[in-house]
DNA sequence: CGCTCGGCCTGTGCGC
DNA sequence: TGCGCACAGGCCGAGC
């Protein structure tokens, strides 16, 4: 599942398609397009250059002349550039099923977005700027502070485990990252975000910065869909302390690692390192 | 405000 | 071996 780290390796792999034009573009299953019917989004995007490809959150940014392309992979995208159609007649050379939409460009290259489950979307905007700004802060920005995160964290009372979920709150951690960067500050996903002392929320947010800037280091954790920019695995899979390690020890104290459902989602943490 | 639930999806893996 | 079904979860909207 595409997270910050994971969303932040595909633009930079696709930073290679800037300047490239989009030729023309394909959509095969409509339900992708939010917001624009299908086929006035490649009447659209037919023609545009790509001037840059960023990231917010776990949006894959794509800035085109007139319009911006928000990418959000949901569970299963993944968006790959591909070479050339073969001759022999298979339309990508990578991996090709799930296929829902597709982007010939001027290099001759394509941009395939693939996505099993089908949760992703894919959106046209004049101006990003409102959407965007419906998110909580960049974690590996400066401007995101301990003190700024402590008063976050004081001015609510959820639990960290729904919080960190929320992307309102802070954008970029999916059920993996926050996870492990609630081992890693040694607090428990049922603690209410306003209990936290000062050095708590402190220990969490460089936490959640360290596990983030790990898993951008490792390209990112493949798990079994995700896939970078080019088609490749990440590593960070085998970088993780507990997310997907139920019943096995702990790597900090050796207890079992344990799996409940907080909030409605899987989570894994260490009860003997991770108190309530 | 906070919380839960249902819907969207399909591959995986379990029990029988 | 194969069938059927629960489960996985990001995000949104509904309802309490």
């Amino acid at each position: 599942m595409p997270e910050l780290p994971e969303v932040e390796t595909i633009a930079r792999d696709l930073r290679s398609i800037e300047g490239d034009i989009i030729l023309r573009a394909r959509v095969c299953w409509p339900r992708i397009i939010a917001w624009l019917d299908a086929r006035d989004f490649v009447e659209i995007v037919r023609g545009q250059s790509v001037r840059r490809v960023g990231r917010r959150g776990k949006y894959l940014v794509i800035s085109l002349d007139e319009h911006t392309m928000l990418v959000h992979f949901g569970m299963t995208g993944r968006l790959c550039l591909c070479g050339l159609p073969s001759p022999a007649g298979s339309a990508v050379r990578c991996e090709v099923k799930h296929l829902h939409a597709l982007f010939a460009l001027a290099s001759g290259g394509c941009l395939a977005y693939q996505d099993v489950r089908k949760f992703g979307r894919l959106s046209l905007l004049k101006d990003p700027a409102p959407v965007l700004a419906r998110l909580g802060p960049e974690p590996l920005d400066p401007l995101f502070t301990p003190e700024r995160f402590a008063d976050m964290l004081a001015a609510r009372r959820r639990r960290l485990k729904d919080l960190l979920l929320d992307q309102s709150f802070l954008a970029g951690l999916g059920n993996i990252y926050t996870d492990e960067a609630l081992w890693t500050a040694r607090l428990s996903p049922h603690r209410r975000s306003h209990t936290l002392s000062r050095e708590e929320a402190i220990r969490l947010h460089e936490a959640i910065r360290a596990v983030l800037a790990q898993g951008v280091a490792a390209r990112g954790t493949t798990f079994s869909d995700y896939r970078d920019g080019l088609g490749r695995r990440g590593t960070n899979q085998y970088s993780l302390n507990v997310y997907g390690r139920k019943g096995r020890p702990c790597p900090r104290c050796g207890a079992p690692v344990v799996r409940a459902v907080v909030g409605g989602r899987g989570t894994h943490y260490c009860p003997s390192c991770q108190p309530v």
